[in-house]
DNA sequence: AGTAAAGTGTTATATGATAACAGCTCAATT
DNA sequence: AATTGAGCTGTTATCATATAACACTTTACT
């Protein structure tokens, strides 16, 4: 089975692809186990927030459906697909951005930690124990019980700044 | 002169019109320093913001100006108070409620991280070297160049707890 | 086949934010 | 004191994001 790329090999051009069907196998693995239905919808809009390592906007996809698809789509379709998805652990919203992006390692469920580039808005998602746990220690020690961490670091990516 | 409270003690009762008077005079400095000008209608805007220790939504600015001030605004008026407040560093945006909240120390450039209760809705803001560090960390060993971040932590506060 | 639950379509609307331009205010200069 | 120009505010229109409410369809299960 392919695996999901590191944050250093997804910054790097790769066989997009290959992220792009494991992520869909990965989906009809979770939602299997969870006895969810993956419908050729859910399906579909999980498969163009994977288009790249861009968070996408839900009116991004709303077009797409209905340019591409042909398909009959207002906002409160796709909300509810990535509604779904978002239970599923099967994307993430970027809340400074407004935006969307798929998760990738969907087969335990965490919350994100984001790094995006405000050069090319790539996002680079990491699940850091170090901030995780610097987080808890902080908020512990004002008797603050954690149950939703919102982590997104803007910058420049490693690409990017080679590039300048 | 006045100082802000702790994150402890906002969040017990308090004689809350010190708070206030205190940011409202902390902004005058800072403007003073900066060479910023602390007109009638931002001063009034950042009064509001600080109001209270929750965060506070822009149209709700706007419903107070125009209702209890008498003063016709319309939403860019508010939403130019708030970006001149938040360049001089005297409110910050919280992204994951699209609200606004006070600085509770303006007088040292910085973005606060948040720990917000989904119950009282009050936002404890930190500033926490443990958190930047272990993000600094991490963005470092992906040579990522951080540029702003956004720590936004939800769950019960203390106080909240304990009633329950 | 019948039924209930889950999913999707559809219309309308809520909520948050900005563009563009007009008019006003105030501080610095003459 | 009058002038002037930059900065601030008012105003209208519009864009962008998200959800409520209800109707219809599909699916899984009996």
């Amino acid at each position: 089975m392919t695996e999901f790329l590191s944050p250093q090999e997804a910054q790097q051009p790769h066989d997009h692809s290959r992220c792009v069907s494991h992520a869909l196998d990965a989906a009809e693995q979770v939602c299997a186990r969870e006895g969810a239905r993956f419908t050729v919808l859910r399906k579909r809009v999980l498969e163009l927030v994977w288009q790249s390592h861009k968070p996408l906007g839900a009116y991004d996809i709303l077009e797409t459906l209905s340019r591409d698809d042909g398909r009959r789509a207002a906002p409160p379709t796709v909300y509810r697909a990535l509604d779904f998805l978002q239970e599923q652990g099967l994307v993430h919203r970027i809340a400074s951005l407004n935006a969307f992006i798929g998760c990738a390692s969907p087969e335990h469920r965490h919350e994100g930690q984001f790094l995006i580039c405000l050069n090319c808005h790539i996002a680079i998602e990491l699940d850091a124990s170090a901030i995780t746990q610097a987080i808890a220690g902080e908020a512990n020690a004002h008797g603050f019980t954690v149950q939703g961490e919102t982590v997104e670091i803007s910058g420049l990516c490693a690409q990017c700044q080679e590039a300048a």
